[in-house]
DNA sequence: TTTCATGTAACTTTAAATGTTACATGATAG
DNA sequence: CTATCATGTAACATTTAAAGTTACATGAAA
């Protein structure tokens, strides 16, 4: 089965972002998730049409969240990303004729359905603050450098900048 | 997504078989899923392995349930088709090195475990017997004519059995 | 001994997610 | 004002898992 990534992806990129606290680029967000800048911006459109981030186009611009992380849950995201199949498992037919596969269908349906409502509601429980509380604990090991200081080092030595579009 | 068809299938030609009662080819099954018999045997192989039906060669041959209808679970039969993904949402890598990512991970892991635990919870109450009934319950406003009856007077029909394997 | 049926390996097709290329739009630095 | 940086998005290509197909071996029964 072929996943759905784009709610993992932009989980993280959205922590990332808190971290970093500034305008960050669709081309730093890419290396974060090694991949390409234009599958971050397709993916950051739900979010922005949503009005939970902004982007800005030029010098300084990138992207920045509009508003507390403690604001925002998990469900906000799913929603905005505009996911609506969550389940592996499908029916052979919608709207079959056969009798039997109408109850099949019936019975299948019922207990996804309930299934999602826990998922969900689970989602609606957790907020980007709940993540990055989340991140933040499991980086004291490591001691107080934060990784916002880490990834902007980076940023600064030659030949490791994050590249914008290839030309 | 491309889904996974099989669960509503397998239950979809199981109650068939538990209306027929007596051996269904494979040939028989494929047109009640509008398909090929080559994946009808390849579907039920699991069922087969598990022990919830036999197959056997030559004239007269065919398919029949190894347990009672009211013996098996809708569980059951998940789990001895081998499906293991639920879910259509990934992660964008697994054992990523990325704090965040863990922790993103690990939130979603959460959630879908729990909400994994009450859909596998809901399959273990139905049985095949269930859906058995709520079928029949279903046809009931078309009088008292049985499936069954249909099936096996269609089949009896020039131009329309159920042919083997293409040559 | 022919026909019917399953068993299974190997290959093809299909569809959804992701990746890529190309180019338009707009903001800012100098 | 124009070069550069950045987003926006359409169009096309690649990848991968499910399902479909072909081919042939095995075995049971008429």
């Amino acid at each position: 089965m072929k996943h759905d990534n784009r709610l993992s992806s932009v989980l993280h990129v959205l922590i990332h972002m808190i971290e970093l606290d500034r305008p960050v680029t669709s081309a730093e967000l890419a290396v974060m998730l090694n991949t390409n800048p234009v599958v971050v911006r397709r993916t950051m459109a739900g979010l922005r049409e949503a009005g939970f981030v902004a982007s800005e186009k030029g010098h300084g611009g990138g992207w920045v969240l509009s508003e507390p992380p403690a604001a925002i849950t998990l469900f906000d995201i799913h929603q905005a990303l505009g996911i609506t199949d969550l389940f592996t498992l499908g029916h052979r037919s919608d709207n079959p004729r056969c009798l039997v596969e109408q109850a099949v269908n019936a019975a299948l349906d019922d207990a996804m359905t309930a299934a999602k409502a826990l998922l969900m509601a689970r989602l609606k429980t957790i907020t980007l603050a709940d993540l990055t509380a989340d991140f933040q604990k499991r980086m004291e090991p490591f001691g107080q450098t934060t990784l916002a200081d880490m990834w902007n080092r980076h940023l600064k030595t030659k030949g490791h900048s994050a590249k914008g579009d290839p030309k």
